[in-house]
DNA sequence: TTCTAAGCGAGACGGTACGTCCGGTCTTAGG
DNA sequence: CCTAAGACCGGACGTACCGTCTCGCTTAGAA
């Protein structure tokens, strides 16, 4: 009955777009992701309902993008970590660098936000991995292959299983508040990964 | 001015309190956890709302125990891992199972709802902790200590970090559903805990 | 702090306006005005709650307009009392269907409402005032009018006096049940009003 | 199944009984009839609610005879109109003490919340007539019997309805607000009467 | 350059659930 | 066995949002 209308992205207010998921971001700060409504991020972006509606099929969906559009912001640059040839030194940096991130109260609301979404739905779950997770890891994964051929870490080493040893232990901390996320703590993580994969 | 009134535990009734768990733990197997709502417990329960109200402070709390009941059941039993004096073995055996457990669709849904609970609410994290993963991991340490003393692991390894390279990985996957849960993931992770904690 | 919004009239739902109104009345009679809830008149009238909230401030001012409505039906009608010429034939014509009406079970319901809300809110009171007990009081006025010049009435007589004196007796007998509302009460009503105001 | 049992009136607590009807009687004036709740009045008395619903139907009745109560305090006196030989004079002193005491605001809000009780309540508009209204129109209708003898008043006169036209104006003008108790109201429907009933 | 069809802000609508209050019943302890 | 206390089931309250639906109003591309 209904003829199923998709609205044309040509004509689409990017005025509208980027109030909406900054009054999004804005108010999952405020008061926290669980009492965020529709209503209340239109009325915040000055914006009908239905223009969210029209472009987003959920509220998750919304959030989710306002917290990849944070995340994502420079968007031509070009991730990688650091290469100082110590594979020890180099995990340790960007472990602690890590942990002290999600440490950050100003990172919290965002990040539990976005997991609490990423649990429930497999479709974010899947957009996580792909926008978010994915070019990550490709570049974590990139500095291991190089410290596979300075023969640092064994060869035959599968790198997503060590990305997984090396920050599953971080995020789990971190998601269950099991303990606190210091730096010796990351470096025990290092030094545990290093030592299971060493050539 | 409004004097807070505490009910009086003595006075509760238990048929209620069964009959609200157990509603609850129903409704989330039926409809998913996001769209259980408390007047839909109350119902299936046949209790007036007030009576959930007023032992309960959210909907959380009530499907947190709905759940933790569920995991406890056999009160008085002894929560031990085998062991068979092969620690290798043994947490293969162990981590396969709960592999296994993860992608049982019979468990997926609680446990999926009691993590959602737990990221946003420290209070019921510090309860899981205390209730369900605490003695898990006292039984799982116990073990680990018997292979320390049996020389298969070194003897100051902080089991708490060995625990949590162990489970994390694990758990992660299924979270975010980053990949499957493979009987050889579960025994990969036990080798290069092992590889990374050996004598 | 709360914005207090003023929803639209241009926008109202006459459909909905009707639905709720008839719901009410209806209601009214099945169930007698005090168990009428605003929950059933929404449920009967198949509109939301916050329409009902969104129009009007209570219950009371839904029934009595429900009432109003009721009353004022034929609303271009022009009212007027019969005149014949004989004022004493034609106030006890008046009377005794006055009487009558009260008596009709139909009437008891919603009437005894409609009083249930005048007595309680003076604001409701006003209206009824203005909107119902007004062009009636008018009508019987205009018909005294003319027996003061037919000389059938004391020319300087107070017509507010005449019409409390003629209807009062009945409303408030009718009101404490304190006696049956026969053709002779009535009749006895407008002898003793003519008797009292004669030139 | 359930035995109805009934109380032992002569095991009742007089300490109780006393205590629930001020109870009520203060609440009125404090939150006004409609929002008085059978829980406020039990807590306010120190009562439990059952011992409320022991020994009265309703809230109605509890209100009811609350009001009695303050109307009866004076039992062991003899209610008698002042008789100095002049009906007309005797009349309006009366009428204007009973407008007066309408016009009081202390007596408002019981006497509106009694009579919401009568309007809707057959069984409460009988007790009422018996022991509040019957024994007062006795008062009134001994001195006009004393007029009548003394000629001042048709000796045929129907004196229920002479108390009619007396006092129903006054009090419906009362009821729905419609105009201003004043003196000179309460002599005009004095003037009216003895014109209507003069012998 | 006008027409027209879309997106837009706004907000009323039918609904669901919220968390609270209270009605009326039942149970427990104390006197 | 009456009483104070209060937990219980149930149901209505008035509010907050849901997702859908019209309204006029811009606004941009096709005529």
């Amino acid at each position: 009955m209904s003829e199923l209308r998709k609205p044309d992205p040509a004509r689409r207010s990017e005025r509208s777009r980027h109030a909406i998921l900054e009054a999004a971001r804005a108010l999952i700060g405020e008061v926290g992701y669980g009492k965020v409504s529709i209503e209340a991020i239109a009325a915040r972006a000055g914006v009908g309902k239905q223009t969210i509606y029209r472009w987003w099929p959920s509220k998750g969906a919304v959030v989710f993008e306002s917290i990849l559009a944070l995340s994502q912001d420079p968007q031509g640059e070009e991730l990688a970590l650091p290469d100082t040839g110590d594979i020890e030194a180099d995990l340790k940096l960007v472990m602690r660098a890590t942990a002290a991130e999600f440490a950050d109260p100003a990172f919290e609301a965002p990040i539990r936000a976005l997991t609490s979404e990423i649990i429930n739905d497999p479709e974010l779950a899947a957009q996580y991995r792909e926008r978010l997770a994915g070019p990550l890891d490709e570049a974590k994964k990139a500095r291991l292959r190089a410290a596979q051929e300075a023969g640092q870490l064994a060869a035959d080493a599968d790198l997503d299983l060590v990305l997984d040893v090396l920050y599953s232990p971080l995020h789990r901390r971190w998601l269950h508040r099991s303990g606190p996320l210091t730096p010796e703590y990351a470096d025990a993580l290092v030094d545990v990964t290093l030592r299971a994969f060493r050539p």
